[in-house]
RNA sequence: GGGGCUGUGGGGUAGCCUGGUAGCCUAUGAGGUUUGGGGCUUCAUGACCGCGGUUCGAAUCCGCGCAGCCCCA
């Protein structure tokens, strides 16, 4: 239990939006700014879901063969200057260490902005055969990306938390189904647990990652009308087997470069997640992900206080499996409490008076719907049994209504005067576009800074044929969605 | 990259223009009274971002630094 208290949020998610997240963050205790610019705490509130990010993810990485592992926090500038696309990509961003005590290094060291070049250096000594494949490792592991754009904490921070997964295959074709199980994993993930809906889709040649071949990301939709990068797939083709010299003797005897994939989902997802769901009151977190699901409030008066404490302490007992929280301090009111497991977003709130206790029931409140006039009563008798149908109630209706913003922000775009107005709209348009990065440029100069976000992968389902480039004019060779990103 | 604004107890603020006692709300600790949606009350704790300058005297004026926020590219 918290002693500390806090007082409520002062501004609305609609009124302005970055100042009620940024309450919403630092009232509901999930992290606190940190004596280092752009790097955050991350709070037990908010650690505890990361951990049980990890832990639902890591057992899907397992069933199919993801192995965790290790790899050192520094990077040789050599070793990271062997793929230059990767290099340029990282290059402004990249934290370096120089000196040990007073003593200079002879060779400065990367903090790692990602793995592939400590890993990939292993991974050359590795594998030999074609026996050696597939090799698929992951870590958990945090890395540092200096930016210089103003941090949000969880959505941009400078150092931040995720998984790296690095698979290696001796073909396109096994690399293929490796991303199809992985992105699987990951909007599983995002929909079940998170009750997030996303959108799956390809990155254009512009945006995807440096030194890629390809870049599969999920596109999710914050309230405030700006798109945000979920978690991501990179088909690195050969082009790091080629740099970091990863081949291998094939059945024949020939020598081949390997095929790689990277992916990740990061701390950002729990910002997205808190952003998301979250109302004027704090923190909505589905009931799924949340450590504490019920908190139990004992209405405490003089003359009945012994008898309901008891029944309350019973109750607390018997739903054990949900860990409760019994809130018995009696230096506050009642109403200071609901407002205050409110804010830190407890799912149910079940509360234990006198009244109660005459008609052996409690009075429940969904978090969903902290109304006072939306409260009802449950006989203890049936309370255990009625809670995981209530927090389902729950976690389905938060998945139903972020469903519901991501549709509405959803347009349609055939030309660049219809693309400006989606974007005025603060909606993310699919467009038609021919792919160059020029387009994108123009794109981006003409909506004020929209890009990119991904395409669609079921393309089928939109007729290219005969549309145009939105940006130039000529033949159209995808659809992609454009939007205002974070 | 360019421009603007702001740093006051743990959080939010007043005071700054016009230099002289740092006020309020909240929190925290102890007590009393209360308790079905942020109750009342007594006492206590606790702050001028850093460095330098001007001055008898600086939160206040000036310079530099650091940090944060906003707008534009």
């Amino acid at each position: 239990m918290t002693k500390e208290t806090q007082e409520g949020l002062t501004v609305t998610k609609e009124g302005d939006f970055s100042e009620w997240y940024q309450e919403l963050i630092t009232k509901a205790e999930l992290a606190d700014y940190s004596s280092v610019s752009g790097c955050i705490v991350f709070r037990p509130r908010a650690y505890q879901i990361w951990e049980k990010t990890k832990s639902v993810i890591d057992k899907e990485f397992k069933k199919i063969g993801i192995q965790n592992s290790y790899f050192p926090l520094f990077i040789p500038k050599k070793l990271l200057a062997k793929e230059s696309k990767h290099v340029e990509g990282f290059t402004p961003e990249v934290a370096w260490v120089t000196h040990a005590g007073s003593t200079k290094l002879n060779e400065k060291l990367a903090v790692r902005p990602t793995s592939e070049a400590i890993m990939y250096d292993s991974y050359s000594k590795w594998i030999r055969s074609h026996n050696d494949l597939p090799l698929k490792l992951n870590q958990w592991n945090n890395v540092v990306r200096w930016e210089f754009k103003h941090p949000v904490p969880f959505l941009r921070t400078r150092e931040f938390l995720w998984n790296e997964g690095h698979n290696v295959y001796s073909n396109a074709k096994d690399l293929e189904k490796d991303r199809k199980a992985i992105m699987k994993i990951y909007q599983n993930f995002m929909k079940n647990y998170m009750a997030l809906p996303s959108l799956p889709g390809k990155k254009s040649d512009k945006e995807k990652f440096a030194g890629a071949e390809a870049t599969y990301s999920f596109e999710l939709m914050l309230p405030n009308g700006k798109a945000i990068q979920g978690p991501d797939y990179h088909d690195d083709g050969q082009n790091f087997a080629q740099a970091y010299d990863i081949n291998f003797l094939d059945k024949k005897g020939n020598t081949q470069f390997a095929y790689q994939s990277t992916y990740a989902i990061t701390t950002r997802m729990l910002g997205v997640m808190f952003a998301i769901h979250s109302d004027n009151s704090g923190l909505i977190i589905p009931p799924k992900l949340a450590k504490n699901k019920v908190v139990i409030v004992p209405i405490l008066f003089d003359k009945t206080k012994k008898k309901v404490l008891k029944k309350a302490k019973e109750i607390e007992k018997s739903l054990a499996r949900f860990s409760p929280i019994l809130d018995e301090r009696e230096d506050y009111t009642p109403g200071w409490k609901f407002n205050e497991w409110e804010l830190k977003g407890i799912p149910i709130r079940i509360e234990i008076g006198p009244k109660d206790l005459k008609n052996k029931s409690v009075t429940i409140s969904k978090r969903t719907q902290p109304e006072k006039n939306k409260k009802f009563q449950i006989k203890i008798s049936d309370l255990e049994e009625q809670l995981p149908s209530l927090l389902d109630e729950i976690q389905d209706e938060l998945y139903k209504k972020a469903k519901k913003l991501l549709d509405s922000s959803k347009t349609k775009a055939k030309t660049i005067a219809e693309l400006i107005k989606a974007i005025e709209n603060k909606k993310i348009a699919l467009a038609p576009v021919c792919g160059k990065v020029e387009c994108e440029d123009i794109i981006k100069d003409k909506t004020g800074g929209a890009k990119t976000l991904n395409a669609p992968l079921n393309q089928k389902k939109y007729a290219i044929k005969g549309k145009k480039c939105l940006a130039c004019n000529k033949k159209a060779k995808y659809h992609i969605y454009i939007g205002k990103s974070y």
